[in-house]
DNA sequence: TAAAATCAAGAATACGTATACAATGAATTT
DNA sequence: AAATTCATTGTATACGTATTCTTGATTTTA
């Protein structure tokens, strides 16, 4: 491996002519300019990373706190990895679901991010509540810029990029109000989750507005996983209260309940309206079910997060502290008014 | 930020003392011992990794050089990043599907690992053939130890993790064989994908071997998605030679044509019968089908890449240069002898 | 008991880079 | 033409660590 003492030899000059032209070439004259490319071409020169880092302080490398679960994650990793690349920062994913993660969060040492400063700033995605609060108080004393994803927090100044999953579920509540509905159900998803929970609030509030309270009967437990939403409401079909709107957390519970539901002889949207979240083509496709649905920007989430990080890590003014982003709702054939009003 | 001096002028040692303490606690007396780690809890001293990388040589990174695709690789990336924890080692993602990295890819620049001494390794999982054998070219003589995961190369000594999709492609034959079945349709995954080549070599393979070798109008295009299989089958299904045995690529591609059968008054397994890959509870579940099919090792696939890789970093005996993971058949329902059989 | 061997810890140095400072020469102004 | 400015390059140094070499102290052996 060579170095720029090198490079410098080679190509007649000083080994700081060879650092200028790396950091911004205009700093020397096109004709050390030539002479510096072309050592650097000939021995094959690579920057060293480590020694930048140590010098400068900067990494251009940032940390991404996340669980490694399937593709929503996967697909805001690649929204932020491609964003960060932009601007040649490189992006390293802390597994929030590891083995020794949980351990780490909780014995305060923040993860490993702290390994010295090999981290320049962080992206995190929470999952549930126990460990996160933990994590998020650890990030706020260490010193580095940090971009809060999905998750919305009430203290204010913190940076962060949300989907307003409490809009989505008032706009949920709304279509089915304007449909004519008076009886709903709300099928959770893990109640850890923040957007499960929003989504929730969201439904209540409008309802609640709308004199409409959803009671603690309306309220089915999941897990975001047809399967257990399937035979989970099999189990409590005959304790189900009358019901004509079903909002569920995510697109697979909402296709587990109607598998139940077409079980006990009720067909949608004839007998009832059902939403779902998270735009699943793939498999109501399949299913040949025509969905309602939310379709949530998770490329963008990714790449706002990043962009935000990038600002604040360039010490850039960063436009709003807090983003917050819309969801698309995407209207399909499971909704229909109450079977009551039809008939009439 | 504190460093090693400040930490050895608290503790009324040398800076070499300190470091030694940290490299190996037994390299100095009990008494410097206690009064270096006391100096480093006051100071909360965190080893800058930057300067060790440098200093050593050793930046205990790795890199993944992986598409950021759904669950199959965010599985993989799991295993891998706990597996190489237990030794410490950190690994970073390169996107292979990111805007860059295609040009990266081709221009011989080995994407960014080569950013100094950064990276001590690298595992690959590829994705298509094009760039792929490019970038393995270049690993070769990148100089540092690799891994190849999940595609089967006949270059002997590249150290490779694969899955045995071949023989897997075999067995699924033999399935449909042993049962007396003689009319076959094969749905490919994406033809690049040197998985859904090695499944389809193997299942010709051994029909061949049978005496029934698999024509060109006996194999249907896919893409891996039910959705497009779907249509595909529905498209062509009038120019469809009889059959009685379906082999697809994956579960989505199987489930795609068995509603395009179901459609065409079809029954599985009465008409015909069906085995899927890479098993899809939730899906198969939901649809309520009992699709026979395999799993694959995925999780084990990043644990063995990722030992394998940890071995040869630290120049440990590397058992086999080459690990074969067998994959398991699941049989379900959706298999039967072939109609004329039953008949009779 | 003296000499040799072992051991712990301090002093000094190098890893590769970026940059403050000094020096040189050219270009501009008076 | 002399004085001043400015741009460009070279020299020297520091970032934080690991490690070699050296030194001084302790233990072992003859």
């Amino acid at each position: 491996m060579s170095n720029q003492r090198d490079v410098a030899k080679l190509a007649g000059v000083s080994s700081a002519s060879v650092s200028r032209f790396l950091t911004n070439p205009n700093l020397v004259t096109p004709k050390v300019a030539v002479a510096v490319e072309r050592a650097i071409a000939t021995l094959n020169y690579r920057l060293d990373h480590s020694a930048q880092t140590l010098k400068t302080g900067k990494s251009f490398h940032v940390g991404l706190l996340s669980p490694a679960l399937g593709s929503y994650h996967s697909n805001i990793f690649q929204a932020v990895e491609n964003q960060l690349a932009k601007e040649g920062y490189y992006c390293t994913i802390f597994d929030t679901l590891g083995p020794d993660s949980r351990r780490a969060a909780q014995s305060r040492s923040l993860l490993p991010i702290m390994r010295g400063k090999q981290i320049d700033g962080a992206l995190f995605l929470p999952l549930n509540t126990a460990d996160d609060d933990l994590t998020i108080e650890q990030l706020r004393d260490w010193g580095h810029p940090y971009v809060i994803l999905d998750r919305n927090l009430a203290i204010p100044g913190i940076p962060q990029v949300v989907i307003d999953n409490y809009k989505a579920g008032r706009l949920a509540a709304k279509k089915f109000l304007s449909l004519g509905h008076k009886d709903f159900l709300f099928i959770w998803g893990l109640q850890d989750f923040p957007s499960s929970r929003d989504r929730f609030a969201g439904f209540r509030d409008e309802l609640r507005e709308a004199g409409l309270p959803l009671s603690f009967d309306r309220q089915l437990e999941g897990d975001f996983l047809a399967s257990h939403t399937y035979r989970f409401t099999r189990s409590i079909w005959t304790r189900l209260p009358n019901f004509t709107a079903v909002f569920a957390a995510n697109d697979p519970s909402a296709l587990g309940f109607l598998k139940a539901a077409r079980e006990e002889g009720l067909d949608c949207p004839r007998d009832f309206s059902l939403i779902g979240f998270d735009d699943d083509e793939e498999l109501s496709s399949l299913i040949g079910f025509p969905l309602a649905t939310f379709r949530q920007p998770v490329a963008e989430l990714g790449i706002r997060g990043a962009q935000m990080l990038l600002d604040l890590l360039q010490a850039r003014p960063v436009d709003p502290p807090k983003v917050t982003l819309g969801v698309e709702f995407i209207e399909r054939g499971s909704l229909a008014p109450p079977p009551a009003l039809k008939s009439s």
